[in-house]
RNA sequence: GGCUCCGUAGCUCAAUGGCAGAGCAGUUGACUCUUAAUCAAUUGGUUGGAGGUUCGAGUCCUCCCGGAGUCACCA
C-alpha cells in the first residue's frame, strides 16, 4: 500500500524542503560525537566534584529531540540516546540568529536526530545540560513519533503521560514502540542477556556451539508439521527444521563430546501467547550422560541464566514468586497425572480403557487418539499447576520415539520435561542410541503417518546410518529460549519478547 | 479453525439511535533558566471496509479485514 502522508507529515515534508533549499542537509553523511549522553554528564560531575569550574568540559552530544520548549530567545531540548537524555539549552546568542531561527521555527523539531557540541554547565532548577555553540540536523523525520511527555520526580521516579500502547501498532511498528518505549527497550536487553548467558553457561561446561542446517530434505525430532519449501536449481524440496536434534546427536557419532545449538525452528502450528511459527530453541547433546545429569545441568544453567540476567534465582513472573534455584522438584509422570486428575494411566494400559476412565472424570478423549496421546492430554491437566520449577519424568514410550527406554519397563522411556510458570520449558532424555530399536521407532511414526498423524517423523535413513556407526550413550536437551526470555522479563505473551512477532498480512 | 470482545484525529480516549468532541502533537503569536513549561488563538475525521434497518447509524443487523482473549493442536 503506497504511503499517503498525513498533515503532519505534510508539515514535516514542506519544512524539509525549506531545508534543503537553505542548503542544509537533512541527512548527512557524518557525525562528531565525541560522548554519550550518560559519558557527557558524567565527565561534567567529575570535574564538578573535583570542586573545580567546570566550565571547561567540551562535548559533543548526538540524539533524538524528545522534548522541545521555546522561550523566545532561548530554547532547551532534551535529545535521547542509546545511553539516555541529555538537556541542551541552546540560545541564539550562543548560536547565532541563523540556527536558532530553525530551532525557533522548529524546522528542527521533535524527532529529528541532532548533533549539539558545546559546553557542560549546570542550569538554575540544577539539571546538567549542554550549553550549545553549534547544531547541526542529523536526521530528519518525516513521521512524527507518538508523542509521550515524562515526568522526572525528585527521588528519580519517573511519571509518563501519554502512551502508544494499541498492541497491533506496536507488533506491526516495532521501531516505533522501542523509540518511545524504553522499558520495551529493557525487555530485549534482557533477552539478548539470556542468550548470551546460556551461550556462556554451555561453552563453560565445555560444549562445542555448532550450526547444522536449517533447510531439511527430512525434517525429524519433535512432535510438529513442518513449513516446506524449494530449491530451483536442484529442483529439491525441502523443510525447515522442525528441530536441531537429529543433526547434533551426528555430532556425537563424529566424537564430539557435547555440542548445542542456538537458533530457530519453524513449526506450522497454532499461534498463542506461548507460540509463534518460528521460535528460538536451545539444543545440547552431551555423550556419556543420561537424562538425571540432564537434570542437574538444567538446574544449574536456568538458576545462571536467572542469576546473570535478573541478579537473583527468585523471579516475580505475573505477580507469582518462582524461586529457580537448584534442586527442582522431580516429579513422576505418573503419580503428578493421578494426584492431578486421580486416573492413575498405568491401570489403564490401552487407549480404549484409557478414555473411558478420562471421559468418566470429565476430560476430552477423542475416539480416534493412540494411548500415548491420551496420556500426553493428562499431562497437560498437570501443566498448568507446576509454577515452581518441576521436571515431569517418565514418559510413555509412545509419544518418545528418540528417548532411551527405561531398563525393565518397555512401555515407558528415560524423558523428563520441565515446567516453570504452568508452561512447558522443555524436553530431553536419554538419547535411544540403538539403530535397530531407532529403525523400528520410525517404522511405527511411518504407520501413525499413513493413518494421518501429520506430527509424525519420517523415515531418516541418514540418521540410522549414522547411529550404525555407534553414538555414544549420551543425554539430550532441548528448551525454549522466548519462554525462558518471557520468565525472565516477566512478559504475559511471547510476542512481547519477539521483536517482530508473526502478524497477519494487513487489509 | 470455534466462541467472546475490540477497531473514532498522528497518539491516548469521549460521544442515550439525534450537530463527531477533548488532552497531547501540529499551525500562528508572546516569552533568555524551562523541564508534563506556561499563556492566547487555531487546523485536523470516508468513525477499519462493504451492504442493510431507520426520518436519522460511530451506536442496531449481515458479511469481510485486522487485533485481543479463550478453546482445540503444538514448544
Amino acid at each position: 500500500m503506497p504511503w499517503e502522508p498525513t498533515n503532519v507529515e505534510r508539515d514535516r515534508l514542506e519544512k524539509l524542503a525549506r531545508l534543503q533549499e537553505a542548503g542544509i542537509a537533512c541527512y548527512p553523511p557524518r557525525v562528531e560525537r565525541t560522548h554519550t549522553s550518560a559519558q557527557a554528564v558524567a565527565a561534567f560531575e567529575a570535574v564538578e566534584a573535583d570542586g573545580e569550574a567546570a566550565e571547561g568540559v567540551q562535548v559533543v552530544v548526538c540524539g533524538r529531540v524528545r522534548r522541545v520548549n521555546i522561550k523566545g530567545r532561548m530554547a532547551f531540548w532534551h535529545i535521547e540516546d542509546g545511553a539516555g537524555r541529555i538537556q541542551l539549552m541552546i540560545r541564539e546568542d550562543n548560536v547565532g540568529e541563523e540556527t536558532y531561527a530553525l530551532v525557533k521555527e522548529k524546522l528542527i523539531e521533535l524527532d529529528d536526530f541532532v548533533q549539539a557540541g558545546g559546553v557542560m554547565m549546570r542550569t538554575h532548577a540544577g539539571e546538567a545540560s549542554v550549553q550549545v555553540f553549534e547544531l547541526k540536523l542529523l536526521a530528519k523525520a518525516v513521521s512524527p513519533l507518538p508523542v509521550i511527555k515524562e515526568k522526572v520526580e525528585e527521588d528519580g521516579t519517573v511519571t509518563r503521560f501519554g502512551e502508544f500502547s494499541d498492541v497491533e501498532m506496536r507488533y506491526r511498528q516495532r521501531y516505533a514502540d522501542l523509540a518511545v518505549n524504553p522499558d520495551v527497550r529493557e525487555v530485549f536487553r534482557k533477552r539478548a542477556r539470556t542468550v548470551s548467558a546460556i551461550r556462556q553457561f554451555l561453552d563453560d561446561e565445555g560444549f562445542l556451539e555448532v550450526e547444522t542446517p536449517i533447510l531439511q530434505p527430512i525434517y525429524g525430532g519433535a512432535a510438529a508439521r513442518p513449513f516446506t519449501t524449494h530449491h530451483n536449481q536442484l529442483d529439491q524440496d525441502l523443510y525447515l527444521r522442525i528441530s536441531f536434534e537429529l543433526y547434533l546427536k551426528r555430532l556425537l557419532v563424529g566424537m564430539y563430546d557435547g555440542v548445542y545449538e542456538i537458533g530457530r525452528d519453524f513449526r506450522n502450528e497454532g499461534v498463542s501467547f506461548k507460540h509463534n511459527p518460528e521460535f528460538t530453541q536451545v539444543e545440547f547433546y552431551k555423550a556419556y550422560a543420561d537424562y538425571v545429569d540432564v537434570m542437574n545441568l538444567t538446574e544449574r544453567l536456568v538458576a545462571y541464566v536467572a542469576e546473570q540476567v535478573t541478579g537473583g534465582t527468585t523471579i516475580t513472573f505475573q505477580g507469582q514468586q518462582i524461586n529457580l534455584a537448584p534442586p527442582w522438584k522431580r516429579w513422576l509422570m505418573r503419580d503428578a497425572i493421578l494426584e492431578v486428575t486421580g486416573i492413575d494411566y498405568r491401570e489403564h494400559q490401552d487407549a480404549p480403557s484409557l478414555a473411558a476412565v478420562m471421559r468418566q472424570k470429565g476430560y476430552a478423549a477423542p475416539s480416534d487418539a493412540a494411548w500415548g496421546k491420551l496420556v500426553d492430554g493428562l499431562l497437560g491437566e498437570v501443566e498448568a499447576t507446576l509454577i515452581q520449577p518441576t521436571f515431569i519424568m517418565d514418559y510413555p514410550r509412545d509419544i518418545s520415539p528418540f528417548a532411551k527406554m527405561k531398563p525393565g519397563d518397555p512401555t515407558h522411556v528415560e524423558r523428563f520435561e520441565f515446567f516453570i510458570a504452568g508452561m512447558e520449558m522443555g524436553n530431553a532424555f536419554t538419547e535411544l542410541n540403538d539403530p535397530a530399536d531407532q529403525e523400528a521407532r520410525f517404522l511405527e511414526m511411518a504407520r501413525s503417518h499413513a493413518a494421518g498423524d501429520e506430527e509424525a517423523n519420517p523415515l531418516d535413513e541418514d540418521y540410522l546410518r549414522a547411529m550404525r556407526y555407534g553414538m555414544p550413550p549420551c543425554g539430550g536437551w532441548g528448551m525454549g529460549v522466548d519462554r525462558l526470555a518471557m520468565l525472565l522479563t516477566d512478559q504475559r505473551t511471547i510476542r512481547d519478547v519477539l521483536l517482530f512477532p508473526h502478524m497477519r498480512d494487513q487489509a
